[in-house]
RNA sequence: GGGGGCGUAGCUCAGUUGGGAGAGCGUCGCGUUCGCAAUGCGAAGGUCGAGAGUUCGAGUCUCUUCGCCUCCA
């Protein structure tokens, strides 16, 4: 597959090539009869926004990856301005002051979640392009309102009389007054019935609670026959839609709410792609272009599908007949598909939690609509993948590098989500069923409930799945059952309750105590002074802190480190000449560094002199922290370049290490793994550091950054062996391959050798694709490595005797012990070997048992004594087990007409019986059960068991003598009775 | 991070107050058949994920742990 695409792409561009020679002339028509035959292909139009703008000079840059690593608070990028964030925020400053791009967006988290739109209408995608053009402090209303005209109208000769403008009438609340500015720019343009004022709600943009914002301006296109539609503006009607939006970002929200000017100005514009080709070509649809007609050619192909026509819900009598449903599911995998084949070559993978799930969620739904309306059993999704990276490899190139991973990412999702499927299926069958006999048609909301938690039926495919069969679901009941569901998660998900008081209130001003933490690198001590604590949610100075009061504390200068790029949070103590404050965790909020503990003695007052002293366990965080390095690179050295950094934890216990590998790393390599990282451990090498230009650190050939984290100008590199300003002058020289270098804002040993000695203790899966290795060093290590000697030391060999008891023991001992994986490993397999020794063993004492069980059988059927027509075996098997006297009362059943047996042994103090009876006995009310009930107490014990055969023990060994001669009275007395 | 579910033969799964570990498919052997398909009879195949506990007795109950699935945050 993959062999295909570079001439199918290049097909595509050789295409692309010669229309834009040709020059086409676009002219849009009508828009009532829709009989315009397209002329204008996506390609195009996306090609000459760019250009457009280009002309402009406004730099082109690429668009950022849809799945963020640097913002955590963006579960997928969903507008086109999330990369120039920073600029806005003031964080950073912009090179260029002019940038345009399309920007590839993912909306279907969140919280306003629209999935269950999409597919149901005309212009709802998980999936889309923004078209954008921005300016940092440089050009402002007047441009960005006359160029977003001029190409609209003149170059792509959209009808000036269908163009409506809006601007932001003010807001007395905020002391805002009307953007008359972009008011006036309009009306210069268009006549005032067509320029509309818009409230906060539509034009005013906010980026969040704080920050910058501003008034915005949108352009919106009046699709209506007769061109009528101007109070349709605004007003959620797709006969008259918002098409470009443009943001002038002028004012700073405050944390206390207030309005601020900005000294510079920004612009912000975003355009919807897909709906911009729809309106160019005079669709009614989005889906109705060429950038999903090809898609839609596959998915008939792939699926033998009817074909498309363009219905929808809304506009059909019967909402879901055959084909509006069919049309609908080819909207939703269209969607979908490419959805997904966007987030997983960006790096996202279907996970059961986070922006994974998600996308699981968004799989499941495609995969759904597949069954359900074109019979798809099999995995369909990941053939249709080729299709849009043939549509839009040239356009986004990382389509091209890695389709067959995405490929089989989807296959594999596919299959196990077919499973669940299945198996949900039958519950529901179950479900069902239950339903129609018992409860009037209603299946309980426990069931939907179930399907729900434990299968991932969505609420709406059960409903459909009960519609089929003419049956309803208690929703009311289904509701409460998940409302308690999420009460439950949430109670879960509460902090250490004596911390809570720590989370900053929203909304409330508090001032930004700097704190300066370089002295984290040089020590484990330094002195500074009390700024103030966070303390009920507010940063506050007074009063005095007491005995046992809690607080994040911040100070003026600080050696603890706060937790970042996984490594933990320093604790210790800072100590005052008042009072002693225990530092729990370390954290950062903006600029301040928390360090949030208790008061154990004294005061601790504001001003006041502090010396810090961090808990010496540090220095084990620094040893594995620096030990994370080496691992990284050993990685690479073993495993190869595909090896990605997927996260990383580091605590004075342990690293752990999450990484791109999609098989589990084996023994032969763990183990060499483990020697390079100590190689180097030995080498002692020099740890260097330095604060580097970030593009400058790049060119170094080994440096290993996360992959689509976004990194500072300047940027602290560590690197372990190697002198950076030797690699700076030589960024390309083989030899550094052998070195570690990354970057890092951790603290660090000054020589491997401190490390003293690394281990790995554990290797997992984490998720498909990524594995996840735990090592220790120093002390621990040592420890590690000695105890799995003496484990391996205590292997039983095959000769052993009591083989199973060792065997056991040293299972328990093996599980919780801290070992090297390799030696894990090694005495996993000796003891497999083991078992299978004592599994022959047994087995073979087994059979040799039986042999004079039977014998012993024997003897007792022979002198067994008559009692009617039924024969009464009673009697003592030695050497016996509960299996072999089951065997013996199995024996008699076949070789007697009717029989009543006892039989007894004893392992030790342990006496076990064992009770049949025939079905002629068990008819005239003689059970094995009462027998034994009867029986089991001369021995010490009780029983029980079923009418035709029974089981009891007990620990008097002596009374078994007696035991039989009282099963003999008994059956005598009931049987000849 | 929290909740729920599952783990039994090579595969798909049953297993009801705790009381002899099962079915179907597959495998192997033997029949019917010239042979195949089909079919009849028979057999092999299990540390019931692992470890502890309760019990006279645990696939079943309790706890711990591993793996997978799933929902919520």
């Amino acid at each position: 597959m993959a062999g295909t695409l570079p001439r199918l792409t290049s097909c595509a561009r050789a295409r692309t090539w010669f229309r834009s020679r040709l020059r086409l002339p676009y002219r849009v028509r009508d828009y009532d009869t829709g009989d315009r035959t397209g002329t204008m292909t996506s390609q195009e139009i996306r090609q000459q926004f760019i250009e457009f703008f280009r002309e402009r000079e406004h730099e082109i840059v690429p668009s950022s990856p849809v799945v963020p690593h640097d913002d955590p608070t963006l579960m997928f990028a969903n507008a086109g301005m999330n990369q120039f964030k920073p600029y806005f925020l003031g964080t950073e400053t912009a090179k260029r002051p002019r940038a345009a791009d399309t920007q590839k967006c993912i909306r279907a988290g969140g919280k306003h979640n629209d999935l269950d739109d999409v597919g149901r209408d005309t212009y709802h995608h998980t999936f889309f392009e923004m078209l954008g053009n921005w300016s940092f402090g440089d050009y402002f209303k007047k441009e960005a309102i006359r160029w977003a005209w001029e190409l609209l109208t003149e170059k792509w000769g959209i009808e000036k009389d269908r163009l409506h403008a809006t601007y932001f009438e003010g807001d007395a609340s905020e002391g805002l007054d009307p953007d008359t500015e972009a008011r006036d720019l309009w009306l210069e343009i268009l006549p005032p019935e067509r320029v509309h004022p818009g409230n906060k709600k539509d034009n005013f943009w906010e980026m969040g609670d704080t920050g910058p914002c501003g008034p915005c301006s949108e352009l919106h296109v009046d699709l209506t026959p007769d061109k009528s539609g101007a109070s349709l503006v605004n007003g959620d009607d797709a006969r008259v839609i918002e098409l470009w939006n443009l943001v002038f970002i002028q004012f700073n929200r405050a944390a206390d709410g207030r309005l601020s000017p900005l000294p510079a100005k920004h612009v912000d514009t975003g355009m919807g792609f897909e709906r911009l080709c729809a309106i160019l070509n005079g669709k009614k649809s989005n889906y109705d272009t060429d950038v999903f007609a090809p898609l839609f050619a596959a998915i008939q192909k792939r699926c033998s599908a009817p074909d498309y026509t363009g219905t929808l819900p809304s506009d059909s009598t019967d909402p879901s007949a055959p084909q509006v449903m069919v049309d609908v599911a080819y909207r939703v995998i269209a969607d979908h598909v490419r959805c997904l084949t966007f987030a997983l070559t960006d790096g996202a993978i279907p996970s059961n939690e986070g922006r994974g799930y998600v996308l699981r969620r968004i799989l499941r739904r495609a995969v759904r609509y597949g069954r359900q309306y074109f019979g798809m059993q099999e995995p369909f999704l990941c053939d249709l993948v080729p299709a849009i990276i043939e549509q839009m490899g040239d356009s986004f190139p990382e389509l091209t590098k890695r389709p067959d991973h995405v490929i089989e990412l989807i296959r594999d999702e596919e299959a196990s989500f077919g499973k669940t499927l299945t198996r949900g299926i039958q519950l529901f069958n179950d479900a069902a069923d239950t339903a129609v006999k018992q409860h009037d048609g209603l299946i309980s909301g426990a069931d939907a409930f179930k399907l729900h938690d434990t299968y991932g039926f969505p609420i709406d495919l059960t409903q459909l799945m009960a519609e089929e069969r003419d049956l309803h679901i208690d929703i009311g009941e289904y509701e409460r059952l998940m409302e308690e569901a999420r009460r439950q998660a949430r109670s879960g998900t509460k902090l250490n309750p004596e911390f809570q008081h720590l989370q900053l209130k929203s909304g409330v001003a508090f001032p930004i105590l700097e704190t300066d933490d370089a002295p984290k690198h040089e020590g484990l001590t330094c002195a500074g002074s009390i700024l103030g604590w966070l303390k009920d949610g507010e940063v506050i100075s007074t009063p005095a802190l007491g005995k046992d009061d809690t607080a994040g504390l911040i100070l003026s200068q600080t050696s603890f480190y706060a937790e970042q790029g996984g490594q933990v949070g320093d604790v210790g103590t800072i100590k005052t000449e008042s009072g002693v404050f225990a530092v729990e965790s370390t954290i950062r909020v903006y600029d301040m560094l928390l360090h949030v503990g208790r008061v154990q003695s004294g005061l601790i007052k504001n001003d006041q002199p502090a010396s810090c002293l961090v808990a010496p366990v540090r220095s084990h965080t620094m040893q594995n922290h620096t030990s994370t390095h080496v691992l990284n690179w050993a990685l690479r050295e073993v495993l190869g370049e595909n090896v990605q950094q997927k996260g990383s934890l580091v605590d004075p216990e342990k690293t752990r290490f999450d990484f791109s590998h999609n098989k589990p790393v084996a023994a032969d390599e763990l183990r060499r793994i483990e020697s390079l990282v100590n190689e180097q451990v030995t080498a002692d090498h020099q740890v260097h550091t330095q604060e580097v230009d970030q593009k400058q650190a790049l060119e170094i050939n080994t440096l290993r950054a996360v992959f689509g984290e976004k990194y500072p100008d300047v940027v602290r590199v560590v690197s372990i062996g190697a002198d950076i300003d030797e690699m700076l002058a030589d960024p390309k020289n083989e030899k550094w391959m052998q070195y570690s270098v990354e970057f890092c804002g951790g603290t660090h040993l000054q020589k491997t050798a401190e490390a003293e000695d690394f281990v790995l203790i554990a290797e997992e899966a984490v998720a498909k694709g990524v594995r996840r290795l735990v090592g220790i060093s120093g002390p621990a290590a040592k420890e590690a490595r000695s105890k799995g000697e003496s484990l391996l030391a205590e292997c039983p060999s095959q000769e052993d005797v009591n083989l199973a008891e060792r065997l056991s023991a040293l299972q328990t001992e093996l599980e919780s012990a801290v070992i090297p994986i390799t030696k894990r490993l090694e005495i996993r397999d000796l003891l497999g070997e083991v078992q299978k020794t004592i599994k022959a063993q047994s087995k073979q004492a087994a059979t040799a048992a039986a042999g004079d069980v039977m014998t012993r059988a024997q003897e007792l059927l022979d002198s067994a004594q008559f009692v009617g027509d039924t024969k009464i075996i009673v009697g003592e098997v030695p050497q016996a087990n509960t299996d072999a006297l089951r065997g013996a009362v199995d024996w008699f059943r076949q070789k007697t007409e009717s029989s009543a047996v006892l039989l007894a042994c004893h392992d030790g103090e342990k006496v076990t019986l064992l009770a049949g009876m025939s079905k002629d006995l068990i008819a005239k009310g003689t059970k094995a059960g009462d027998l034994i009930r009867e029986i089991a107490p001369i021995v010490g014990g009780k029983g029980g068991g079923r009418p035709d055969m029974a089981q009891g023990g007990g620990s008097k060994p002596e009374a078994i003598g007696a035991a039989i001669e009282g099963a003999t009275a008994w059956l005598v007395e009931r049987i000849g009775g």
